[in-house]
DNA sequence: TGACAAATAAGAATTATTCTTATTTAAGAG
DNA sequence: CTCTTAAATAAGAATAATTCTTATTTGTCA
Protein backbone atom coordinates (compact mmCIF):
# COMPACT_ATOMS: atom_id res chain seq x y z
CA UNK A 1 0.00 0.00 0.00
CA UNK A 2 2.56 2.39 -1.70
CA UNK A 3 4.58 2.54 1.78
CA UNK A 4 1.85 4.45 4.16
CA UNK A 5 0.28 2.58 7.27
CA UNK A 6 -3.23 2.21 7.01
CA UNK A 7 -3.44 4.98 9.69
CA UNK A 8 -2.30 7.32 7.51
CA UNK A 9 -4.24 6.32 4.52
CA UNK A 10 -7.34 6.65 6.56
CA UNK A 11 -6.04 9.80 7.98
CA UNK A 12 -5.48 11.10 4.12
CA UNK A 13 -8.32 9.93 3.14
CA UNK A 14 -10.54 11.67 5.84
CA UNK A 15 -8.61 15.05 4.88
CA UNK A 16 -9.34 15.00 1.18
CA UNK A 17 -12.82 14.15 2.26
CA UNK A 18 -13.25 17.38 4.09
CA UNK A 19 -11.47 19.66 1.50
CA UNK A 20 -14.12 18.52 -1.00
CA UNK A 21 -17.07 18.37 1.35
CA UNK A 22 -17.62 14.98 0.81
CA UNK A 23 -18.91 12.62 3.94
CA UNK A 24 -16.97 9.91 5.17
CA UNK A 25 -19.40 6.87 4.90
CA UNK A 26 -18.20 3.06 5.19
CA UNK A 27 -19.06 2.76 1.53
CA UNK A 28 -16.60 4.92 0.88
CA UNK A 29 -13.40 3.72 2.87
CA UNK A 30 -14.59 0.63 2.16
CA UNK A 31 -14.02 1.51 -1.87
CA UNK A 32 -10.99 3.73 -1.50
CA UNK A 33 -8.93 0.69 0.21
CA UNK A 34 -9.74 -1.55 -2.15
CA UNK A 35 -9.34 0.25 -5.53
CA UNK A 36 -5.88 1.73 -3.84
CA UNK A 37 -5.26 -2.39 -3.64
CA UNK A 38 -6.15 -2.91 -6.67
CA UNK A 39 -3.59 -3.34 -9.57
CA UNK A 40 -5.35 -4.01 -12.62
CA UNK A 41 -7.13 -0.79 -13.58
CA UNK A 42 -10.38 -2.36 -12.51
CA UNK A 43 -13.78 -1.64 -14.59
CA UNK A 44 -16.74 -0.43 -11.76
CA UNK A 45 -17.97 -4.08 -12.18
CA UNK A 46 -14.54 -5.47 -11.18
CA UNK A 47 -14.54 -2.90 -7.73
CA UNK A 48 -17.99 -3.57 -7.44
CA UNK A 49 -17.47 -7.51 -7.23
CA UNK A 50 -14.40 -6.91 -4.86
CA UNK A 51 -15.89 -4.64 -2.04
CA UNK A 52 -18.93 -6.78 -2.25
CA UNK A 53 -17.28 -9.56 -0.32
CA UNK A 54 -16.56 -7.24 2.72
CA UNK A 55 -19.98 -5.17 2.40
CA UNK A 56 -22.38 -7.67 1.21
CA UNK A 57 -25.39 -5.10 0.60
CA UNK A 58 -23.70 -2.63 -0.91
CA UNK A 59 -25.13 -1.45 -4.36
CA UNK A 60 -24.05 -1.54 -8.32
CA UNK A 61 -24.88 2.62 -8.57
CA UNK A 62 -22.93 2.88 -5.26
CA UNK A 63 -19.69 1.82 -6.29
CA UNK A 64 -20.00 3.48 -9.55
CA UNK A 65 -21.04 6.88 -8.36
CA UNK A 66 -18.07 6.70 -5.80
CA UNK A 67 -15.48 6.00 -8.02
CA UNK A 68 -16.21 8.68 -10.25
CA UNK A 69 -16.28 10.83 -7.52
CA UNK A 70 -13.30 9.94 -6.58
CA UNK A 71 -11.93 10.78 -10.37
CA UNK A 72 -13.13 13.92 -9.77
CA UNK A 73 -11.40 15.15 -7.07
CA UNK A 74 -8.19 13.47 -8.65
CA UNK A 75 -8.22 10.77 -6.03
CA UNK A 76 -8.07 8.13 -8.48
CA UNK A 77 -7.47 8.30 -12.39
CA UNK A 78 -10.20 7.37 -15.03
CA UNK A 79 -7.71 5.94 -17.71
CA UNK A 80 -8.29 5.49 -21.46
CA UNK A 81 -10.06 2.49 -22.85
CA UNK A 82 -11.07 1.46 -26.61
CA UNK A 83 -14.65 1.95 -25.73
CA UNK A 84 -16.70 -0.46 -23.27
CA UNK A 85 -16.29 -0.04 -19.84
CA UNK A 86 -14.82 2.70 -17.69
CA UNK A 87 -11.38 1.65 -15.84
CA UNK A 88 -9.97 3.26 -12.88
CA UNK A 89 -6.15 3.40 -12.11
CA UNK A 90 -5.44 4.11 -8.51
CA UNK A 91 -1.60 5.29 -8.93
CA UNK A 92 -2.41 9.39 -10.01
CA UNK A 93 1.60 9.93 -10.15
CA UNK A 94 2.76 10.35 -13.65
CA UNK A 95 3.92 7.11 -15.79
CA UNK A 96 2.65 5.55 -18.58
CA UNK A 97 0.20 2.42 -20.56
CA UNK A 98 0.82 0.14 -22.90
CA UNK A 99 -2.62 -2.31 -23.99
CA UNK A 100 -1.54 -5.31 -24.84
CA UNK A 101 -4.74 -5.84 -28.07
CA UNK A 102 -4.45 -9.25 -27.47
CA UNK A 103 -5.93 -10.11 -23.66
CA UNK A 104 -6.97 -6.63 -22.76
CA UNK A 105 -4.57 -5.49 -19.83
CA UNK A 106 -3.39 -2.52 -19.45
CA UNK A 107 0.11 -2.03 -18.08
CA UNK A 108 1.79 0.88 -16.19
CA UNK A 109 5.34 1.43 -17.05
CA UNK A 110 7.99 4.51 -16.13
CA UNK A 111 10.28 6.83 -18.56
CA UNK A 112 11.38 10.23 -16.99
CA UNK A 113 12.23 11.13 -20.23
CA UNK A 114 8.06 10.38 -20.92
CA UNK A 115 7.09 12.23 -18.27
CA UNK A 116 8.89 15.33 -19.31
CA UNK A 117 8.05 15.72 -22.80
CA UNK A 118 7.66 19.35 -24.47
CA UNK A 119 4.23 20.75 -25.28
CA UNK A 120 4.24 21.61 -29.02
CA UNK A 121 3.94 25.41 -29.35
CA UNK A 122 1.09 25.70 -31.68
CA UNK A 123 -0.30 23.19 -28.72
CA UNK A 124 0.23 25.64 -26.34
CA UNK A 125 -1.03 28.05 -27.37
CA UNK A 126 -4.75 26.91 -28.46
CA UNK A 127 -4.72 24.54 -25.53
CA UNK A 128 -4.41 24.43 -21.60
CA UNK A 129 -2.81 21.07 -21.28
CA UNK A 130 -3.23 19.45 -17.86
CA UNK A 131 -1.52 16.06 -18.13
CA UNK A 132 0.25 14.06 -20.39
CA UNK A 133 0.54 10.24 -20.85
CA UNK A 134 2.38 7.85 -23.56
CA UNK A 135 0.03 4.90 -24.80
CA UNK A 136 1.85 2.16 -26.60
CA UNK A 137 -0.26 -0.58 -28.08
CA UNK A 138 1.33 -4.22 -28.09
CA UNK A 139 1.59 -7.69 -27.26
CA UNK A 140 2.59 -8.33 -23.75
CA UNK A 141 4.93 -11.35 -23.06
CA UNK A 142 1.71 -14.04 -21.85
CA UNK A 143 0.44 -13.22 -24.93
CA UNK A 144 3.12 -13.82 -27.16
CA UNK A 145 4.62 -17.03 -25.94
CA UNK A 146 1.16 -19.16 -25.12
CA UNK A 147 2.84 -22.22 -24.91
CA UNK A 148 4.13 -21.04 -21.45
CA UNK A 149 0.87 -22.26 -19.92
CA UNK A 150 0.92 -22.19 -16.26
CA UNK A 151 -0.98 -25.50 -15.23
CA UNK B 1 -10.15 13.87 -49.31
CA UNK B 2 -6.29 13.61 -49.14
CA UNK B 3 -5.78 14.66 -52.18
CA UNK B 4 -6.66 11.42 -54.07
CA UNK B 5 -9.64 11.90 -56.68
CA UNK B 6 -12.56 9.36 -55.78
CA UNK B 7 -11.98 6.87 -58.20
CA UNK B 8 -8.12 6.53 -57.06
CA UNK B 9 -9.74 5.58 -53.75
CA UNK B 10 -12.36 3.80 -54.68
CA UNK B 11 -9.65 1.59 -56.17
CA UNK B 12 -7.62 1.63 -53.30
CA UNK B 13 -10.60 0.30 -51.06
CA UNK B 14 -11.17 -2.73 -54.22
CA UNK B 15 -7.81 -3.16 -53.19
CA UNK B 16 -7.84 -3.46 -49.54
CA UNK B 17 -11.25 -5.54 -49.79
CA UNK B 18 -9.39 -8.09 -51.80
CA UNK B 19 -6.05 -8.35 -50.07
CA UNK B 20 -8.44 -9.49 -47.08
CA UNK B 21 -11.11 -11.43 -48.51
CA UNK B 22 -13.56 -9.02 -47.63
CA UNK B 23 -16.33 -8.55 -50.27
CA UNK B 24 -16.84 -5.02 -51.86
CA UNK B 25 -20.43 -4.41 -50.61
CA UNK B 26 -22.80 -0.80 -51.18
CA UNK B 27 -22.58 -0.65 -47.44
CA UNK B 28 -18.94 -1.04 -47.13
CA UNK B 29 -18.04 1.14 -50.17
CA UNK B 30 -21.15 3.98 -48.20
CA UNK B 31 -19.29 3.28 -44.67
CA UNK B 32 -15.89 3.66 -46.08
CA UNK B 33 -16.83 6.98 -47.54
CA UNK B 34 -18.46 9.11 -45.37
CA UNK B 35 -15.62 7.47 -42.88
CA UNK B 36 -12.82 9.16 -44.87
CA UNK B 37 -14.57 12.22 -45.11
CA UNK B 38 -15.59 12.64 -41.24
CA UNK B 39 -13.23 14.74 -39.15
CA UNK B 40 -14.86 14.43 -35.45
CA UNK B 41 -13.66 10.81 -34.46
CA UNK B 42 -16.89 9.59 -34.89
CA UNK B 43 -18.56 6.56 -32.54
CA UNK B 44 -20.60 4.23 -34.27
CA UNK B 45 -23.69 5.55 -34.25
CA UNK B 46 -22.69 8.88 -35.08
CA UNK B 47 -21.76 7.25 -38.61
CA UNK B 48 -25.22 5.35 -39.01
CA UNK B 49 -27.10 8.54 -38.48
CA UNK B 50 -24.79 10.00 -41.59
CA UNK B 51 -24.75 7.05 -43.72
CA UNK B 52 -28.33 6.07 -43.09
CA UNK B 53 -29.04 9.54 -45.29
CA UNK B 54 -27.77 8.11 -48.32
CA UNK B 55 -28.72 4.30 -47.64
CA UNK B 56 -31.82 4.56 -45.65
CA UNK B 57 -32.31 1.23 -44.60
CA UNK B 58 -28.84 0.21 -43.55
CA UNK B 59 -28.71 -1.27 -39.76
CA UNK B 60 -26.93 -0.06 -37.12
CA UNK B 61 -25.37 -3.89 -36.37
CA UNK B 62 -23.85 -3.48 -40.41
CA UNK B 63 -22.40 -0.17 -39.73
CA UNK B 64 -21.35 -1.27 -36.14
CA UNK B 65 -19.51 -4.71 -37.85
CA UNK B 66 -18.04 -2.59 -41.04
CA UNK B 67 -16.60 0.15 -38.32
CA UNK B 68 -14.65 -2.55 -36.31
CA UNK B 69 -13.86 -5.10 -39.46
CA UNK B 70 -12.05 -1.81 -40.93
CA UNK B 71 -10.14 -1.13 -37.54
CA UNK B 72 -8.95 -5.29 -37.91
CA UNK B 73 -7.29 -4.76 -40.83
CA UNK B 74 -5.97 -1.23 -40.50
CA UNK B 75 -8.08 0.58 -42.59
CA UNK B 76 -9.34 3.02 -39.85
CA UNK B 77 -8.16 3.12 -36.08
CA UNK B 78 -10.03 2.25 -32.61
CA UNK B 79 -8.90 5.36 -30.76
CA UNK B 80 -8.30 5.74 -27.05
CA UNK B 81 -11.76 7.24 -24.96
CA UNK B 82 -12.44 7.35 -21.15
CA UNK B 83 -15.49 5.07 -21.47
CA UNK B 84 -18.55 4.97 -23.57
CA UNK B 85 -18.86 4.55 -27.12
CA UNK B 86 -15.88 3.44 -28.94
CA UNK B 87 -14.59 5.89 -31.49
CA UNK B 88 -13.18 5.98 -34.63
CA UNK B 89 -10.22 7.85 -36.64
CA UNK B 90 -9.68 7.58 -40.93
CA UNK B 91 -6.61 9.14 -40.16
CA UNK B 92 -4.16 6.25 -39.77
CA UNK B 93 -0.98 7.77 -40.29
CA UNK B 94 1.08 8.62 -37.04
CA UNK B 95 -0.28 11.66 -35.03
CA UNK B 96 -1.36 12.46 -31.53
CA UNK B 97 -4.43 13.83 -29.69
CA UNK B 98 -5.87 16.05 -27.36
CA UNK B 99 -9.12 15.27 -25.15
CA UNK B 100 -10.87 18.48 -23.87
CA UNK B 101 -12.35 17.26 -20.54
CA UNK B 102 -14.56 19.88 -20.95
CA UNK B 103 -16.85 18.74 -24.13
CA UNK B 104 -15.47 15.96 -24.58
CA UNK B 105 -13.93 16.43 -28.33
CA UNK B 106 -10.84 14.96 -29.71
CA UNK B 107 -8.27 16.83 -31.32
CA UNK B 108 -5.26 15.64 -33.56
CA UNK B 109 -2.39 17.43 -33.38
CA UNK B 110 1.31 16.82 -35.04
CA UNK B 111 4.83 16.00 -33.44
CA UNK B 112 7.83 14.74 -35.23
CA UNK B 113 9.54 14.45 -31.67
CA UNK B 114 6.54 12.93 -30.49
CA UNK B 115 6.36 10.51 -34.10
CA UNK B 116 9.99 9.60 -32.81
CA UNK B 117 10.01 8.29 -29.16
CA UNK B 118 12.24 5.79 -28.08
CA UNK B 119 10.89 2.61 -26.38
CA UNK B 120 12.13 2.02 -23.14
CA UNK B 121 14.39 -0.64 -22.69
CA UNK B 122 12.27 -2.39 -19.55
CA UNK B 123 9.61 -1.81 -22.43
CA UNK B 124 11.22 -2.98 -25.50
CA UNK B 125 12.13 -6.58 -23.76
CA UNK B 126 8.81 -7.61 -22.34
CA UNK B 127 6.45 -6.05 -25.19
CA UNK B 128 6.00 -6.26 -28.69
CA UNK B 129 5.26 -2.53 -29.64
CA UNK B 130 3.03 -2.04 -32.47
CA UNK B 131 1.86 1.69 -32.00
CA UNK B 132 3.18 4.60 -29.85
CA UNK B 133 0.78 7.84 -28.90
CA UNK B 134 0.73 10.55 -26.88
CA UNK B 135 -2.41 11.76 -25.45
CA UNK B 136 -2.93 15.02 -23.66
CA UNK B 137 -5.82 16.03 -21.53
CA UNK B 138 -7.19 19.83 -21.46
CA UNK B 139 -9.23 22.09 -22.43
CA UNK B 140 -10.05 23.75 -26.17
CA UNK B 141 -9.90 27.61 -27.31
CA UNK B 142 -13.64 27.48 -27.41
CA UNK B 143 -14.30 25.45 -23.96
CA UNK B 144 -11.78 28.21 -21.65
CA UNK B 145 -13.67 30.86 -23.60
CA UNK B 146 -17.14 30.80 -23.10
CA UNK B 147 -18.20 34.10 -23.67
CA UNK B 148 -17.41 34.08 -27.22
CA UNK B 149 -20.17 32.35 -28.17
CA UNK B 150 -20.90 32.70 -31.99
CA UNK B 151 -25.00 33.81 -32.72
C1' DT C 1 -25.52 -18.83 -64.82
C1' DG C 2 -25.66 -21.30 -60.80
C1' DA C 3 -23.50 -22.45 -56.08
C1' DC C 4 -22.22 -21.03 -51.79
C1' DA C 5 -19.89 -18.66 -48.28
C1' DA C 6 -20.18 -14.14 -46.68
C1' DA C 7 -22.81 -10.23 -45.58
C1' DT C 8 -26.97 -7.95 -44.27
C1' DA C 9 -31.49 -6.51 -41.83
C1' DA C 10 -34.33 -6.84 -38.05
C1' DG C 11 -35.08 -7.41 -33.74
C1' DA C 12 -33.88 -9.78 -29.35
C1' DA C 13 -30.44 -10.04 -25.84
C1' DT C 14 -26.60 -8.42 -23.24
C1' DT C 15 -23.59 -5.16 -21.00
C1' DA C 16 -22.55 -0.78 -18.90
C1' DT C 17 -24.29 3.17 -16.94
C1' DT C 18 -27.44 6.47 -15.12
C1' DC C 19 -31.79 7.89 -13.21
C1' DT C 20 -35.73 7.86 -9.83
C1' DT C 21 -37.57 7.44 -5.49
C1' DA C 22 -37.80 6.31 -0.86
C1' DT C 23 -34.93 5.60 3.06
C1' DT C 24 -30.88 6.09 5.87
C1' DT C 25 -27.03 8.46 7.85
C1' DA C 26 -22.91 11.62 8.67
C1' DA C 27 -21.90 15.84 10.63
C1' DG C 28 -22.66 20.08 12.68
C1' DA C 29 -25.71 23.05 15.88
C1' DG C 30 -27.54 23.56 20.00
C1' DC D 1 -26.33 13.73 23.61
C1' DT D 2 -30.13 14.68 20.51
C1' DC D 3 -31.99 17.11 16.71
C1' DT D 4 -31.85 18.72 12.07
C1' DT D 5 -30.78 18.54 7.45
C1' DA D 6 -28.48 17.92 3.32
C1' DA D 7 -25.94 14.28 1.42
C1' DA D 8 -25.53 9.56 0.48
C1' DT D 9 -27.36 5.09 -0.25
C1' DA D 10 -30.18 0.86 -1.96
C1' DA D 11 -33.17 -1.00 -5.16
C1' DG D 12 -34.89 -1.31 -9.22
C1' DA D 13 -36.34 1.00 -13.57
C1' DA D 14 -34.64 3.25 -17.58
C1' DT D 15 -31.32 4.29 -21.04
C1' DA D 16 -27.22 3.70 -23.97
C1' DA D 17 -23.96 0.90 -26.49
C1' DT D 18 -23.03 -3.25 -28.39
C1' DT D 19 -23.49 -7.91 -29.78
C1' DC D 20 -26.06 -11.98 -30.93
C1' DT D 21 -29.59 -14.80 -33.53
C1' DT D 22 -32.00 -16.02 -37.43
C1' DA D 23 -33.70 -15.69 -41.86
C1' DT D 24 -32.72 -13.63 -46.20
C1' DT D 25 -29.94 -11.59 -49.73
C1' DT D 26 -25.87 -10.94 -52.51
C1' DG D 27 -20.88 -10.78 -54.14
C1' DT D 28 -17.66 -13.75 -56.14
C1' DC D 29 -15.95 -17.33 -58.64
C1' DA D 30 -16.17 -21.77 -61.00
Amino acid sequence: MQGKEPHTLLQDFIEKCQVHNLKVTPQRVAIYRDLLNSTEHPTVDAMFQIVKKKFPNISYDTVSRTMLTFAEIGMVDLVEVYGGAKRFDPNVSSHHHLHCVSCGKIFDFHSDHYNNLEIPDDVRQAFTVLTSRVVLKGICEKCSNPGNVSP
